[in-house]
DNA sequence: TCCGCCGGTTAGACAGAGTCCAATACTGGC
DNA sequence: GCCAGTATTGGACTCTGTCTAACCGGCGGA
C-alpha cells in the first residue's frame, strides 16, 4: 500500500496508509465521516483534519474522485476506472454503472473557451412501492 | 403567480408568493441563501425557514428542480423542462442543455424492485488555460 | 551526537448551510 | 367575525468541512 501511494507521488505516512487501506481494501463509497470512523475503529489514531486533507490530496493525485450527489455530504470513490452512478434517493446507496457500454449523444458544443473536465451521469431511483420522493438520503 | 400557485395546490400567502415571483420571473438558478437576499432586498419579509421550507414545497410540487452539482450549496432551478448542465468548476456558474437532442444509450437494467426518478448529466468544464482542478469529479 | 529545518499531524475554534422547535400570525371556511 | 388548522418566525442547534497555530518527527549537515 505504501507503494501505491509512492507511485503516485505521496510520501506514506502511517495516516495515510490506514487511510488508505481503508478505501482500497474494502471498494466501496465512503463519506469523510465513515473513514474517520473505520480509521479509528479499532484503536484511534488519525485526526479529522488529516482525514480531510488526506482525501483531498488523493484526489489531488487521482487515486479517487469525489461524488457530488447526495445534498448533506460528499462521497469519495476509490473507483476510478470511468463510471457513472444509480442513486437510491430513498436509501441514499450508490451503485456504480461501467461507462463502456455508455454513450451519450446530441451534447451541445461546449461554452467559448472551455474544456470538458469529465460528464457525469446521475440516474436517481427509488423503491417501486416508496410513495414519491420528498427528501433525499435516510442513511440506514 | 397566486394562481400558478393554486393550480399546483399550493395555498399562496404572501411569502410564498414573494418566492415564486423571485424564482419565475427572472429565469435563472438560485441557492436558497440568494432567494432569501433577494426577497428581503427592499425590506425583510420572509424568514429563513420558511425560505427553507417554501422550497422544499415547492421542489414536492414539482415547480422547480433541486440540484445537487455544488459539494458547498443546493441550487434551484425554477426550469423544470427536461435539460441537463454543463458547469463551470472555477467560476461555478451552471448553463442549461437542453435534453430534447440528448440520447443516453447502453444504459444497463435498474437494480430489480427500482424505477427511474430522473437521469442527471453533468457535464464538468473549465477554462482553457486554468491550471486544472482539484475539485469535482475525474472521469473519461 | 546534536541541531534545525520542514512537511505532516493535531485539537479545537470557527464558518456556512440547513433543520428543529415552540410560540405567534395568518388564512379560509363557515 | 370566529375558529381551527396551517404557515411563519427567531433563534438555537446540528453537521460538514475549513482554518490556525502549535507540535512532532525524520533527516541532512556540521
Amino acid at each position: 500500500m505504501a507503494d501505491r501511494l509512492r507511485a503516485n507521488d505521496i510520501s506514506p505516512t502511517h495516516q495515510r496508509v490506514e487511510i488508505a487501506r481503508v478505501l482500497f481494501e474494502r471498494q466501496e463509497h465512503f463519506t469523510a465521516d465513515q473513514i474517520l470512523g473505520s480509521v479509528n475503529a479499532r484503536h484511534a489514531e488519525v485526526s479529522k483534519a488529516t482525514v480531510y486533507n488526506t482525501l483531498k490530496l488523493f484526489v489531488e493525485k487521482k487515486l479517487i474522485r469525489e461524488l457530488i450527489i447526495d445534498p448533506t455530504r460528499v462521497v469519495y470513490d476509490p473507483n476510478t476506472t470511468p463510471h457513472h452512478h444509480f442513486y437510491d434517493t430513498v436509501s441514499g446507496s450508490l451503485t456504480d454503472i461501467p461507462a463502456d457500454q455508455v454513450r451519450v449523444m446530441g451534447l451541445p458544443p461546449l461554452p467559448p473557451g472551455m474544456i470538458a473536465d469529465g460528464v457525469d451521469i446521475i440516474v436517481r431511483t427509488r423503491p417501486l412501492n416508496e410513495p414519491a420522493m420528498s427528501g433525499p438520503t435516510q442513511p440506514e
